[in-house]
DNA sequence: AGAGGCCAATTACCATGGAA
DNA sequence: TTCCATGGTAATTGGCCTCT
């Protein structure tokens, strides 16, 4: 479940093996010196997915800390796949970091969490190919469709990021024929709580470091099912109702569906954000959009298939597979 | 200089209850 | 019923400080 990462030791002795690179780092106290250098994941054969780190000298007190940064989930697997680390790899690769820096799991536990990427990726049928349209708000967060397959619910110290796992693996390039097939049949469904600040977040009491987040992975599932509950959802994919108006009321309604579908959902809720301004806004909020709802059927059930591929893709990551 | 932590202020959310 | 005010709680942000 954990991807990017950002990590910080205070107490950390080099390991004289890695090949650090000094750096210059500007506007700086003159007793602190800076090395870089790439750490790879010398169980493969491959050199690839590195992760960066930052060492720091201080000449006056003698104690080097040490940033690392970059995906462990890429690092671990070597790879970038679907597969999600579930608790046994996290700990193993917490272990594997440890050996490559030649430091004690222990000390590594102790490092301090300030960014953090949380993420799973689903294996979805196609038919859910446009599921990112049925997001149309999350709380006040800037909704921003990018490059049309990624959504952004854009906060000042975190992201929740949506995308399409198979065209980003595949740098948007799927002409081969059996790239093409596997596109045309499933959608890799890729869902992420990013942090860039996780002392700003809700990530900041139980996952702030590494010990904690690992004791506390079991509260990874809820946090991340909560995020998607929590989104405001209209199934803006399956077909719409025949018409069928037996009074007034459902003339009315209907008259207020075609504007809603003529001036675009995400349109129409963001004027409705302008315009209303009650108490009770998100109920009525919430009636607003059940206009557009009543007018569409639910033959994908869309939400709920999506709950359930999260809840078991959770539950198997709780150990078991990483798939 | 820029990143990040900490804490306080601000805003959103939600339930409740009385008024219209 | 529907509407609005109120208050508690949680989420989010801003300011100020330290560290790399």
């Amino acid at each position: 479940m954990i991807d990017k990462i950002k990590i910080s030791l205070n107490d950390y002795s080099p390991n004289d093996n890695i090949n650090w690179k000094s750096k210059e780092v500007k506007n700086c106290p003159p007793e602190k010196y800076f090395y870089k250098a790439k750490l790879y994941n010398s169980k493969f054969a491959t050199k690839k997915f590195p992760l960066k780190l930052l060492l720091t000298a201080n000449e006056k007190n003698n104690i080097f800390s040490l940033n690392i940064r970059g995906s462990i989930r890429k690092w671990y697997y070597q790879e970038n796949s679907r597969k999600d680390l579930n608790s046994n790899e996290f700990d193993k690769c917490l272990k594997f970091i440890a050996e490559e820096l030649n430091t004690e799991l222990k000390t590594l536990l102790k490092g301090k969490i300030t960014q953090l990427e949380v993420g799973v990726t689903l294996l979805l049928k196609s038919e859910m190919r446009n599921l990112i349209d049925c997001f149309v708000k999350y709380r006040n967060a800037e909704r921003k469709i990018v490059k049309k397959t990624s959504l952004y619910f854009h906060f000042k110290n975190y992201n929740l990021i949506f995308y399409d796992k198979y065209l980003e693996i595949n740098n948007n390039d799927i002409r081969p024929q059996k790239k093409r097939n596997v596109f045309n049949k499933f959608y890799l469904f890729r869902f992420e709580v990013n942090a860039k600040k996780v002392s700003g977040t809700i990530l900041k009491s139980k996952f702030n470091t590494l010990e904690k987040l690992r004791n506390n992975w079991n509260q990874l599932p809820p946090m991340l099912e909560k995020y998607i509950d929590d989104i405001v959802f209209v199934d803006v994919i399956s077909k719409e109702k025949e018409t069928d108006i037996k009074d007034y009321p459902d003339f009315i309604n209907h008259i207020a569906y075609m504007g809603i579908k003529k001036y675009g959902v995400i349109e129409s809720i963001n004027l409705f954000n302008k315009f209303v301004n009650t108490s009770n806004k998100k109920k009525k909020l919430e009636d607003f959009i059940n206009i557009y709802r009543s007018n569409v059927t639910n033959e994908l059930d869309l939400k709920r298939k999506l709950s359930t591929a999260l809840a078991k893709k959770l539950d198997r990551l709780y150990n078991k597979s990483n798939i």
